[in-house]
DNA sequence: GCGACAG
DNA sequence: ATCTTGTCGC
């Protein structure tokens, strides 16, 4: 995988493409279906040293969780880590992992935000207008937002807020564990990214989806060669 | 001006 | 993200 040609190379640049692109975001869609069809999680792996970047793209069968195909690509650093330009850094890979699926990815997971986002548009949108596919973000931490503590009960959930503006959900996967922190990505209510959500968390806090996503990069980064 | 800050 | 062993607990 190699670095797009016009691909930004700095902050500026790349704060104009998601001005750009931001427009494109579609909200007035549900989404699929939980437990129907696919369910694809990605992730990525870094190793700063060696310019190595490692996507993975795992598809789920949304009604068993049973894993339906995976795909991995190796890319070069494409952007440095920058709050709020996430997008920058992983999305070339992610790309070229989901073009290397044999079937179609169906609802994309991402390992981030959508909305939730400084500038509304965070790694789960800009992966979703750039692919077409509905996406959600599903986030381990509440980053600059807040939100009430939801119940403790698997299930609850409370707003996840910039000032008084709702940019997603704190949802609990597991009784009396931390949430996650779901947005809306691209093509899905918040509504259905949750029950989504929900619908992928069995025994752990993370999603099927991220975790087998997860797994497989790490794994395919100690594997690459450079 | 000084932190905080998805992964 | 990543650097890193054992350990407490269900």
């Amino acid at each position: 995988m190699r670095i797009p040609a016009g691909w930004p190379a700095t902050e500026e640049q790349a704060l104009a493409v998601q001005d750009e692109l931001r427009g494109g975001v579609v909200l007035d869609e549900t989404g699929p279906p939980p437990g129907t069809g696919h369910v694809t999680g990605v992730d990525v792996a870094y190793d700063d040293a060696r310019d190595i970047v490692v996507a993975a793209a795992v598809v789920l069968d949304a009604a068993t969780l049973g894993t339906v195909a995976e795909a991995t690509a190796v890319g070069r650093v494409s952007f440095p880590y920058v709050p709020g330009l996430l997008a920058f850094r992983e999305i070339p890979t992610v790309l070229a992992a989901l073009e290397a699926l044999p079937c179609a990815p169906g609802l994309v997971v991402c390992d981030g935000y959508g909305l939730a986002h400084p500038r509304r548009f965070g790694l789960a949108s800009h992966l979703g207008v750039l692919t077409g596919l509905p996406a959600i973000g599903v986030a381990k931490n509440p980053f600059t937002f807040t939100h009430d503590d939801p119940g403790p009960a698997r299930g609850s959930s409370s707003p996840l807020l910039a000032g008084t503006e709702e940019v997603g959900r704190a949802l609990r996967t597991r009784d009396g564990v931390k949430p996650v922190y779901v947005s809306v990505g691209h093509r899905v209510s918040i509504d259905n990214a949750c029950a989504h959500t929900l619908a992928l968390t069995s025994g752990y806090r993370l999603p099927e989806s991220t975790r087998r996503a997860d797994a497989l990069c790490r794994r395919a980064l100690k594997e690459a060669q450079v």
